[in-house]
DNA sequence: TTGAAAGCGCTAACAG
DNA sequence: CTGTTAGCGCTTTCAA
């Protein structure tokens, strides 16, 4: 079933070498030989074997895209930026999830590097566990940190202006008069809910707003987990006024318990949630919240990725991309 | 840097077809070699090249997955299905999306092709087209039909009961007491579309209803094309006061469309989804909407998938997944 | 500009 | 159970 460069060679009356230049475009080929190449490998229906030629070159064209979970219209949303970067170069992406587990994370990095992927982009699951990719790096295998990093890791990283989304975001409430703001975030394992928390924190210390760490409830990465924690924020004796959701999951969960316990917004609560999603203007109110380039940080990452594949040494970049607050209904009347 | 079978063999003293038999876990080996060689790739860092291989073993181990647009939440949830039954049999998944653009379809095929993937999963983005695949099938490779199915085209195909989903959607809505009642699709390409909107017809058809064809509006398949449907549906001087959306992104676009009107659901006009995503328990009021099991849609394909490259020679089945009417508060106060 | 030939790293007969 | 020996299909020197 499979014709081969031999049997384009041979109905073409030439080498497999000069076949193989004109169909793989390298090196010199007059334009007798591409005529009657390109002829037979029509009639044929020949198609390069990828396989043989990455064997050849050492060279896939294929780069690794490893994700918490691609239902994540976050990760989605990147992926896509990945994909079409990917597409436009002539690059094919090969997904994997890994559900904020290492040892997940770890198998799908193996079987990757066994694929022979040119190069990673990586949502690490932990900001300390490094033994995944620190020796990689030092062979100098390209990997490109999204959205997230690795502490003390020399390679690239893509991230959003977390701290300063946060920052904004809580001092928009505090500015509205909110005494006790509480926050709903996921594994402090991950950088982004580590700045988050910073920035809230920062919110707080330049309003010289004293901050009751028990306001600060971290849970699990689900939208379930996101429900209890906030709910356990609502039942406090001295409850918050204003909650800060660290990202879609735990804007969600947030809602939920909000809804679950009977409360309004924003009447009995304000919220604000990091990451803008389309369903937050379909709801009631509209949320107001940390709005970030989802797709864009995909692009920009795979960007990083395929200059370092082609041989980009400058010395690892943070790349930080801006998010801006969208005020809209959930804190009151509008901003 | 590259650690190979020869470099292992030759610490273990063995021959590398020993080493091979061991790392790779096919053919016999005493304790003794497994032992050394084993010990010898352990030391050495070795890690087998999955494309030399496949280069001898003619299998790749790969499925390729050619969707839409994985930022649609629909399709990332199916693509997470069919990601995990992968993941569990030690295949990998390699993505490309089309926009439901056939050219794109072809370029995103023949890309796999070459890389040889084992099997393919898509989403055909016309049911006529069936250049693409139907070679392929008559070769015996393996492919299957996500959501959709080319006519004619002898795959198996994983679809959801489409007819029946909006059949009883538009069947709840007459009992309701509408007598007009406005259908939202993207393109007639798509047999999804084409299966709801049949369902629609039926429902009038059993009701004895008669149907104004001018309140089937057929658009693009992004959110913009469906609000402007949406709103030539309402501009019309006998509007209708119940909406079908034929899927999530219809649904947000009807959804806007209302607003921007200024009318309110369930008041003004009434609204049923097909596709239930998790923003419509959060909106208010809360859609009624035809849930389908998407994730599920996404294993059985692959599952599909991965038999027929496993070599399943049984005809071609047309698998359809069961839908479920969820009734909320979009059309009137409870079910 | 072309052809011959040597790999790329692994698997698969086939003897032994 | 192990080693030898061919390839898998392509790219890439190296001469011509």
């Amino acid at each position: 079933v499979l014709v081969t460069l031999k049997d384009v060679a041979r109905r073409a009356g030439v080498s497999t070498a000069t076949a193989g230049r004109v169909l793989g475009g390298y090196g010199y080929s007059s334009a007798e030989s591409r005529r009657k190449v390109l002829r037979a490998a029509r009639e044929l229906g020949y198609r390069v074997d990828a396989v043989a030629r990455s064997l050849a070159t050492g060279r896939t064209n294929a780069i690794g895209l490893v994700v918490a979970d691609i239902e994540n219209p976050f990760f989605a949303e990147a992926a896509r930026g990945v994909s079409d970067v990917a597409a436009e170069h002539g690059n094919t992406v090969i997904l994997a999830n890994t559900d904020e587990d290492v040892g997940k994370e770890e198998t799908a990095i193996t079987v990757l590097l066994e694929k022979r992927v040119d190069g990673l982009i990586v949502t690490p699951a932990s900001s300390e566990h490094q033994e995944n990719l620190a020796p990689l790096l030092t062979q100098g295998f390209a990997v490109v940190m999204l959205d997230r990093k690795v502490e003390g890791l020399a390679a690239d990283s893509v991230l959003v202006q977390n701290i300063e989304g946060a920052r904004q975001a809580v001092a928009y409430l505090i500015n509205l008069g909110h005494k006790r703001i509480g926050a709903v975030c996921d594994s402090l394992q991950i950088t982004t809910n580590i700045e988050r928390i910073a920035g809230y924190r920062q919110a707080h210390a330049e309003a010289g707003l004293p901050l009751d760490e028990s306001l600060i409830r971290v849970g699990g990465y689900t939208r379930q987990a996101a429900l209890e924690e906030t709910k356990a924020l609502l039942a406090l004796p001295c409850p918050p006024t204003a909650l800060f959701a660290a990202n879609n999951f735990m804007t969600i969960g947030a809602l939920l318990a909000i809804r679950e316990t009977g409360r309004s917004i924003p009447k009995d609560v304000a919220l604000v949630g990091f990451d803008d999603m389309d369903w937050t203007t379909l709801c009631q109110p509209q949320l107001t919240t940390v709005a970030q380039p989802v797709y864009e940080l995909g692009r920009v990452a795979a960007e990083r990725l395929l200059a370092r594949i082609k041989g980009d040494q400058s010395p690892p970049a943070e790349i930080r991309l801006p998010v801006e607050l969208v005020v809209r209904e959930s804190c009151g009347v509008m901003g």
